[in-house]
Order: structure tokens, then C-alpha cells, then sequence
DNA sequence: TTGTAGGCGTTATCAG
DNA sequence: CTGATAACGCCTACAA
């Protein structure tokens, strides 16, 4: 391993002068500088990221803490705030955290001395992590919301407008009465994320202020309840011409079991995917008209932020709200003239 | 920050003392060792990894280094392998290499001495990485398999037996004209992956020894490509029985689009997808049969292998096959009496 | 602009 | 079994 020495001694200077090139931390004259470089080069140094942190009480590390649930739209949004770091010097360190004792091993994490910040995703609405953070005084910057977000940087899918966003364009194609469709959270592990929450509710309030008439289901992920949603819709929401899906497999179940049932898509029914990948799209025929869920958007605003607040003393707030794009497919048609809503609102 | 040495002080002993009891590494007497931990935990102290790092010289952090390509059955087994790390004392760092650059960019890495060894992804047959980490005598471990593997410590999913349980298990059905079907890669970044490489060759030696009749597609990615096949796979193979897919979009798209081709699923046509997620086979109905990739056990045994060899000064090589258990579903049944093939071998 | 020297918190060697 | 005491490689006042 070369040092920081050798390299002094080659270019016939001291140790801090290298430093100060390496990291260009003060000026030095452009002829020592370039006999600096030179020997860097010709012994090919790299600087030692261990003891670089150890003096500097800087790691370049990030933590990105993550429970190891199911994920939904997982790892775009991995590699992109992996990528992101790499760009800034930084490097992401994956912290699986599975125990029951989430707090003490955030606490180990934080003492340990290994990150510099933290990363936080399946951000619950309440979460004991995130409390248990800020006392600890740790930089981080979540991935979703929690409820209360006073002083928190966070970057988040912007549930409430992709909502409102694909109601409005469904009511203008004449569509007046829409499904939701959500997780059902209750009970498993995912209890208390927020995203079905956000969208439920957001949909609701869309849903009145437009004087549509709006019905929410939540599905589980047993087989049966997918499979079987296509008849429940039918006879439970008989006039429903549109169904906005936040359920991977309830929308691919709907657009490939409603045919068999009789009920066109797009002609009956339209049917749209929300915050989910784009390439679910290519799994239906028709193709899954998609609000794609900006991954690797969120990944990179997260990881900039958390940098950002490392970084500079007086980085303002990061509250980022990304919405979900419109990804087109065959799933979306206006409704028929002659509409098949015999009751409906 | 708590150091080591106010732990000393407070247990009245000398600093090595303490180091002695936190890694375990000399004999104190129970007395001593008591009263170090209790001011361990009075002082909530937690030993400075950067510190340690550099003073031993081993950082306890592995890469994972991955070019950001479309990845297949990506994240569970990026999970598994953080996790198994966290549970040996590693962590697992991310490490993105998209340059075109890549030797200097591993070199980097491991001149940094950020990291102990390195995970590799998503390996060539040909793969210019792995030259080069042996040459700079970094340990590390291949997700996947080289041509040439001598002296190699790699994890694989095992595709030869797979295809081979998975023909044998077609077979013993009555279906004797199969067809695979794997991913086009030519052209793209993953030209060189080894997977449809190997699943092709296997394909045809097993399908030959067997005396079976065999057809192999090479399918890209476009949605022409993908649709289509339906319709190109009845003319140009009329006697296929059965499809061996490793290919998910082909194989949602042939469960989801023979049907209305008046081909039955499984009645006239069996369909098994490869190494594939096995969560795919919820996204059809009938359920697709899945040989179901085995992606956590390939990240257990990969993080295992990787940190078996930067621990043990002797430990054999790791060279670890793993076959895709069988996830039964609903698109395989035995080939009917009488069977529509009037071609056929 | 450049050099000197004292840490950073541990590990590890060597006495005792 | 326990304690001094050099490293580990770099950063950063402070001095020149």
C-alpha cells in the first residue's frame, strides 16, 4: 500500500502539502501541485478511506437502513441512491435491520462511527426509528412521510397528486364512478405504511370535491382475494367504470381475468396501475396504462439531500414530493355512451 | 463519543484490557472482565469501526459490485446478502460501477482499503473484472460463473439441473417436443451473461440424450417481440407441447395470450418459467409453474464463501451450485391422448 | 505557500 | 493475566 508519505517523499514535499492536493483543501503552487500529482500517479496512491475518516471524522458513508419487508418498487430506487452517492464521493452501506430491538441497534449503528448519515425507507406513519433518530442527533433524510414532519428532511412518492392527477383524467374521459384499490396492511408487518393510507385518503377527498361517486377496497395478498376481486368488484360496485389500482396483483389479476367474465378492458372498464413500476405494463395485453412510481427519482433526491445536510451547515429542509408520471398503455378508454351504470351515484 | 479508554478508566484497568474483553482476543479473569463490561454498559460504549479498521486492517465491509443492469430476480438476494454480512460482523456496501472504465474503478476500490473483499454480480462469461480482481489478489467471491473458473470461488444458481429436472419432470408427463425459450441478449449490456448461454446448452444436451424433440427461441425485449410470440411460437414450432421459459415477459404473455388463440393452458400447452421469482407465478391464472430461482440461498452462500475466505487462511474453495426447487401452479398437465402434434420428431 | 507535530480510537507486540 | 506503548494513515491547527 502506498502512503501518503511515499508520495511526499517522491514529490520532495511534505506530507500536509499532499493532503492539501489530494484534497484540495488549500492552495498550493501550480509546480508543487503538479509534482504532487505526478508522483501520485506514478505510484498509483489512493488515499486510505480509514484513516482519512478517522482523522477527518468524516466516513462517506451512508446508512441505508432497511427492514427487510416486502418491497414494491424496490431497487431502482437502491441502485439509484447508490449511484447518486457514488457521484458525490459517497458510498451507501445496506443495514438490514430485522430485530426486535430496532432502537438499540440504530444507537450501535450511530456510536459505531461508520455513517455519517442514515437513509430510512418503509417509513411508517408513526415510527419509532425516525424518533429515535432525532434524539440521537444522527443526520437522515427519510423515504416516504411520517405523520408529523417538523424539522424532517424527507423525500416521498407524491401519492396525493398522482391520485388526483389520474381521477382527473379518468373524469375526462367521462368516467364518474371509480374503484380504488389498496393493500390491506392490517395485520402484517406493513401495518402503518403510509402509502395506502395517503392514497385512500386522497382519493376520498378527490373523489368528493369532484362529486364523483368513489368506492375503496382494501386486498390482502392471498391468492384467493387477488384471483376472486374481479367477481367482488362486479357485484359490489356494479357501476364502476374505472378502478385505480395500487395492487400489483389485483391490477395484472383484473386486466387478465375481467375478459374471461365478459367485461371488455378498456371498452367496460378502464383500469389504471399507481406508483408501481413501468414494466408491469408489459406483462398485460392490453398494456397497463401505468402511473410509474419514480424510483430512481426518489432514490437520487434522498440520497442528495441527506449529502446536502452533511455537507452544508445551513442546507434548508428537503421536503420532495415526486409524483408519478403517466406511463400510457391500452388500459384507459372514454366510457361507452351508453353506459352499462344502472344504479351508479 | 465514548472511547475505549474512559471505559478503562472507569473499570480501572489499562486500555488493552478493555480491547481484550470486546474482541475476545486474550484471557481475563472473570472479575476484570465483569467490571469492563459493566462500565461497557454504563458508558453505553461502542468500539469506533473506523479506529479499528485501520489499526487491524481488516474494515469488516464487503462490496457488492454491480454494473446498474436490468436486473432478474435482483434485490432478494441483495437483501440476503446483507443480511448474512450483518449476522458475521460485515456490512455490505454497494458499489456501482458504470464507467467504461471499470479495471481503474476496482482498482480504486481496493486501493481505498474501504473494503476486505468483494461480492461480483452479474458476471460474463468473459469478464474482464474478474481478471482484474485476481491480478490485484483482492478476495472475492462471483455471483455467477466465468468461463474459466479454476482457483475460483463462485455461487450460482445451478440452471443445468434445473433444466434437466425440469425436462425430465415434462417428460415423465408425456411431452416429448419442448420448447425453450430464452432471453436475446446479443446487443446489449448483457451480452456475455452466461444464463441463457448455460440454459440453452443444457437444453440441448439433455434434450438430446433424452431423444426428445427440442426448439430453442431467442427472444428480446420489445413489446412486438413479446406479443408476438404466441403466434410465431404455433407456426414455427406446431408440435411444442411444452414451453421452458426463461423469459418472464414471454411467459406472462403465453399464459395470458394462448388462450385466446384457442390454445388451452395447460390442456394443449404446458408452461414452466426458469429461475424466475416466484411471485410471478401469482400474476396469472392459472398460476404459472415456477422452477423457482433461489436467489436469498445464492446471497447466503456468496456472502458465506466471501467471508469464509477472508477468514479462514485455508478454507476450500467455495464452487456452490444451486438447482431452482419446483413451485408448482396450474400451466403443466400430461400431453393429451390424443396429442394435437402432426409434425413433431 | 509549505512544513511540523499532535491527534483520531484501536489493535497488537512485548514486557512484566 | 495485565499494562505500556508503538503503530495504523491521514487531517489540521499552528508555525515558519
Amino acid at each position: 500500500m502506498v502512503t501518503m508519505q511515499q508520495v511526499a517523499d517522491r514529490a520532495r514535499v511534505s506530507i500536509s502539502t499532499v493532503s492539501f492536493v489530494v484534497n484540495d483543501t488549500k492552495p498550493v503552487t501550480p509546480a508543487t501541485r503538479e509534482r504532487v500529482l505526478q508522483a501520485i500517479a506514478d505510484l498509483g496512491y489512493r488515499r486510505n478511506s480509514m484513516a482519512r475518516a478517522l482523522a477527518s471524522r468524516k466516513t462517506h458513508i451512508l446508512a441505508l437502513i432497511y427492514p427487510m419487508l416486502d418491497h414494491r418498487y424496490p431497487h431502482r430506487f437502491v441502485e439509484s441512491a447508490a449511484t447518486t452517492a457514488a457521484e458525490h464521493g459517497y458510498n451507501l452501506v445496506l443495514w438490514p435491520l430485522h430485530s426486535n430491538n430496532v432502537t438499540s441497534e440504530i444507537t450501535s449503528l450511530i456510536q459505531a462511527a461508520l455513517v455519517d448519515g442514515v437513509l430510512l425507507m418503509e417509513v411508517q406513519l408513526e415510527d419509532e426509528r425516525v424518533a429515535h433518530l432525532r434524539t440521537m442527533e444522527a443526520p437522515f433524510t427519510l423515504i416516504g412521510r411520517t405523520r408529523e414532519l417538523d424539522g424532517i428532511d424527507y423525500v416521498d412518492i407524491d401519492f396525493e397528486r398522482t391520485v388526483e392527477t389520474a381521477i382527473d383524467d379518468l373524469a375526462a374521459l367521462g368516467h364518474r364512478d371509480l374503484t380504488l384499490v389498496v393493500e390491506d396492511v392490517s395485520g402484517t408487518p406493513l401495518a402503518g405504511y403510509a402509502p395506502p393510507f395517503r392514497a385512500e385518503q386522497a382519493f376520498g377527498e378527490i373523489v368528493s370535491a369532484r362529486r364523483l361517486h368513489g368506492r375503496v377496497f382494501r386486498i390482502g395478498h392471498r391468492a384467493r382475494e387477488v384471483t376472486g376481486f374481479a367477481d367482488r368488484l362486479l357485484r359490489e360496485a356494479p357501476a364502476t367504470t374505472a378502478v385505480l389500482g395500487m395492487h400489483d396483483d389485483v391490477n395484472l389479476a383484473l386486466v387478465n381475468t375481467l375478459p374471461h367474465r365478459g367485461i371488455d378492458v378498456p371498452g367496460d372498464m378502464s383500469i389504471v396501475s399507481l406508483a408501481t413500476a413501468r414494466s408491469l405494463s408489459e406483462l398485460t395485453e392490453p398494456a397497463l396504462t401505468v402511473y410509474e412510481a419514480p424510483g430512481a427519482e426518489v432514490g437520487r433526491a434522498a440520497a442528495e439531500a441527506l449529502i446536502a445536510r452533511l455537507e452544508g451547515r445551513d442546507a434548508p429542509r428537503a421536503q420532495v414530493l415526486i409524483p408519478c408520471p403517466l406511463h400510457p398503455g391500452g388500459t384507459v378508454a372514454a366510457v361507452r355512451p351508453r353506459a352499462r351504470s344502472s344504479s351508479g351515484s
